[in-house]
DNA sequence: CCCGGACATCTTGACGTCAAGATATTTACG
DNA sequence: CGTAAATATCTTGACGTCAAGATGTCCGGG
């Protein structure tokens, strides 16, 4: 009996006619999201990052060497908007961690580098960071976060 | 080979240290919560409603007649600071689907009542709003639908 | 009874995001 | 070649949220 149940007990006494299945998982997935994203930027505050901005930095250093890629593609993989990357970007410069080269190749683009700085502190943070992330689902056995995430797979291939 | 699949090669071939496990299912969850949030908000928009009203009205709805909570109240249910609750509030106020009415009891308090207006507003956009949700996990048998609920609840109890 | 702490709500200022459109560059075709 | 369409990034204005603190009200011990 957790938040969601009780939720799902009012509609269910007020609104017997309607079909509360799919408003369960979605509500417990929705409140599961917004409790791992408080968990996981609690660490990444600590390094003096916001999820946002480690983003970024993330994806660039998963990327490999020499650790540059262009704003579009980094939007690619983050489902937020030009306008948004750009002003990720302007944070990063701001604080020395990522810097903009001129592409010689596409005067229209840009690439994205991560500095030495900013090497050295997604290095640090994304160690801490996985930490943390299977701290956070070590409430589920092994085969049960495996099915977890065959379910979710299932689910989020429905969508991309 | 989805998406977030790319993602964890990237970290295995940069970081082969990492047990990227956790980051698997958090990244899928949060992908998944963000194009779930995405239709949702398409069918409430229809209505003329976002989210976060949706999420006041509904809550007023479902608690029975009369229809009215405190601000507390609403609070407790909706992961949300006190200020971003009071701005709800007001936006709903303004637009007449909901009204503030002292409360005799404790001046320090308010309740907020559902409208006619809002009444008839939330009782059609519910409607459809859960029509919308069992059409998001259709891609799901039955069976897995109730397992992934399941793990969703277990994790979930972690946290709440 | 009164006053200090608890409580309920609202205010303020900052931030991250988005949609829509502006600017600059490249590409393809006539 | 020259120009229109496509591409890549940035700008602008609005919105929802949060953290921290202000304001107004209630309550219980002295």
């Amino acid at each position: 009996m957790d938040h969601v149940d009780r939720i799902l007990d009012q509609w269910r006494r007020e609104r017997p006619d309607l079909d509360v299945t799919a408003m369960g998982i979605l509500g417990r997935l929705k409140r599961l999201s917004t409790h791992l994203s408080r968990e996981v930027e609690a660490v990444l505050q600590q390094n003096g990052l916001s999820s946002s901005s480690f983003d970024v930095l993330a994806t660039l250093r998963r990327s490999g060497a020499p650790y540059r890629l262009s704003p579009g593609d980094l939007l690619a993989t983050t489902m937020v908007t030009s306008g948004t990357m750009t002003n990720r970007i302007d944070q990063l410069e701001k604080t020395g961690l990522v810097e903009r080269v001129v592409n010689p190749q596409d005067r229209r683009s840009v690439l994205i580098a991560l500095t030495e700085k900013g090497f050295s502190l997604v290095e640090k943070t994304v160690t801490e960071h996985v930490v943390n992330q299977n701290r956070l689902v070590e409430s589920l056995p092994a085969d049960e976060k495996a099915a977890l995430d065959g379910l979710l797979r299932q689910l989020l291939a429905a969508f991309e």
